[in-house]
DNA sequence: TAATACATACCGACCGGTCGGTATCCAAAA
DNA sequence: TTTTGGATACCGACCGGTCGGTATGTATTA
């Protein structure tokens, strides 16, 4: 049997996971996390100090995990506007995958709102990923697959579509087909900044 | 002098909605709004059967004003991407008078994913205001100021890049000149669906 | 046996909401 | 004009219950 503390660590932080997508960070009691753990109270504390070190171990898993997805998908495509669409068409995955998950999200983003600890754990991958999406668009540019625009604004924008989809898709999940919805915006944004200006149909 | 008891009222919604916006839905008593407010509880609720009931009224009303203000916008704007660029001028201000009072946003959010009673206060305007943007993009596309893409699916563009400006603007409001970035993101967009091609510099 | 992993019992702070009572206001009566 | 009476507005002590976290004891492992 390999680590029973390890083992224990994990079925605390998969709790803890949903119970914070389900009901948010502050509704969220130690008791019901450890309930659906299976494990006490003092289990709990053992592994972690707080109720905040679960969610800040959550964040970080989050975001590493975001991280590389990220970096996987724009190695393995053969041109930054294929790379942005591919990456838009993951979104139709995740979407499915994470559905009921999502709001967990939002609950990191108004967390990060308002406390600084965890403002510093989300700003700083968050500021990698733009600065990851303007050394895209920099090479769009070099390869001369993207019109000269600012890669800082470009990456921006490409940042604000997809937190944007996220977001719709969380709190209105039947309200559109998201994943199609992704690749459509990303396509119109892609023909707003690509320089060979034939028309693909959308 | 009108009304001490409506006067009342909104001091409870103004100290409601600061404080809303700097702890959090659930991390806000009801005795420090009433501190805030300089009233006292049974006031509160005298004025008000639950602290949700606070918060809903707050959700509507931003929600209704959103709404008048979108509308006055294209109103008063010559053809669609001159609209939509208004739209997107207006967002300084919005982002420099909000300043501090942007988290409220994400609380909506994160509530209205969660409590159904919330959702629903949310969700129909929000259709709404998709709506209102399908219907713009149809009507740009009539006057030939924009190619035939999808009205759904740029009205769901517009408003991803639009949630997720909001977002970022609110958890890293010194990270970049938002206003700004807001022009040139939706001119990037608006440039990916707009039928005259000619290069406006961004 | 020493250290780690976990369980149980418990604490003080604080929560949303209630309740009995008081102050204020205004219309009608005197 | 003054009095009065009832409705509205407001107060603040208080309640049952829940919260994150701790203290202490027991089982398991090395």
């Amino acid at each position: 049997m390999r680590g029973r503390a390890e083992e224990t660590r994990e079925r605390i932080l998969a709790a803890a996971q949903e119970c914070f997508a389900r009901y948010g960070y502050d509704a969220t009691g130690v008791a019901e996390i450890c309930e659906r753990a299976g494990v006490s109270k003092g289990a709990f504390f053992h592994h972690f100090p707080t109720k905040q070190a679960v969610f800040l171990e959550l964040l970080e898993r989050w975001l590493a995990g975001l991280g590389e997805k990220l970096a996987a998908l724009r190695a393995g495509a053969p041109s930054v506007p294929d790379a942005l669409m591919q990456m838009a068409g993951t979104a139709q995955q995740v979407f499915e995958a994470a559905r009921g998950q999502l709001p967990i999200f939002l609950e990191f983003l108004s967390q990060a709102a308002r406390d600084s600890r965890i403002w510093q754990a989300t700003i700083s991958p968050y500021r990698r990923y733009r600065a990851f999406f303007a050394g895209m668009i920099e090479a769009g540019i070099a390869e001369g697959s993207l019109r000269p625009v600012d890669p800082d604004a470009a990456a921006n924008a490409i940042l604000s579509l997809a937190i944007g989809l996220v977001l719709q898709a969380t709190v209105d999940p039947d309200g559109a087909d998201w994943g199609r919805i992704a690749q459509q915006s990303m396509g119109m944004l892609l023909e707003g900044i690509r320089r060979n200006n034939e028309n693909l149909s959308i």
